[in-house]
DNA sequence: CTTGCCTCTGACGTCAACGTCAGGTTTTAG
DNA sequence: CTAAAACCTGACGTTGACGTCAGAGGCAAG
């Protein structure tokens, strides 16, 4: 891809980009407004965005899911944006990894519970 | 056990439940409140619990922490007490069951996708 | 008796990720 | 050119499981 062709790069507008993602136009300005995703602007004020927005958004969706706040999502992201990570990073991605796994556990566990009781009930019908 | 001793049963005070529990005595009342655990009441009018009260609490807990409302709780709650299911009940189990399930997944693919920046990072120190 | 801790009932506050509404501008379709 | 659709900026509302505060009563110890 040449300068150029990067410079020239189709940008899409709000609406496209949360039907894209799957989120509604609030979400989004909300994501920028936490400072996620921000936006180029149009002579007349409208947002910008380039085709990648959909998938970080996807991603954010993916995260938050997780139980990641906004403020954690946008301090690990230079880790996948730059693939550069300090010490507090390095700690913060090994904390919510554990938490991660210790929900998964978690779940699991009533999980068994409710297949437990699913089993028994299905056979007292 | 005799009708006697459970008559004679030792109850306490919301303050050891919630220690037991470990949870807020705020907590307790919102159980209550939610129609969750009903207790007894002294002639003054303080709470007064059995001693299974701390292992329900406990199984509250992990109910919410699964994602389970307070209400649903409420709904599924004689599939332990009772040991019965109707058809409306048995719905609900599969249908919390196959959600958790969803969220393990979802949690897992996160799990995966820090790992990988964490294995990364760790070989850019 | 009183000190100090426990408990009671309201009732308002919190947090995160948006939903929703109001009132106004911009872009697009015909 | 005009009307509909899309976009803008505030700003208040929602949800669930509690936290917190106020004001009042209850209970064992010394």
């Amino acid at each position: 891809m040449t300068v150029t062709e990067a410079a020239t790069e189709r940008l899409i507008r709000i609406g496209e980009v949360a039907r894209g993602a799957g989120v509604s136009v609030r979400a989004v300005r909300y994501y920028e407004q936490q400072g996620l995703l921000i936006a180029e602007r149009s002579p007349s004020g409208q947002r910008l965005y380039r085709q990648d927005a959909i998938s970080r958004i996807r991603f954010f969706q993916q995260m938050f899911a997780a139980g990641l706040t906004s403020r954690r999502i946008t301090e690990l992201m230079p880790c996948w944006d730059a693939g550069h990570t300090d010490a507090d990073q390095r700690a913060m991605l090994r904390a919510e990894r554990d938490r991660i796994q210790a929900k998964v556990d978690e779940l699991q566990a009533v999980l068994d519970r409710l297949d437990e009781v699913i089993a028994i009930t299905d056979n007292h019908p």
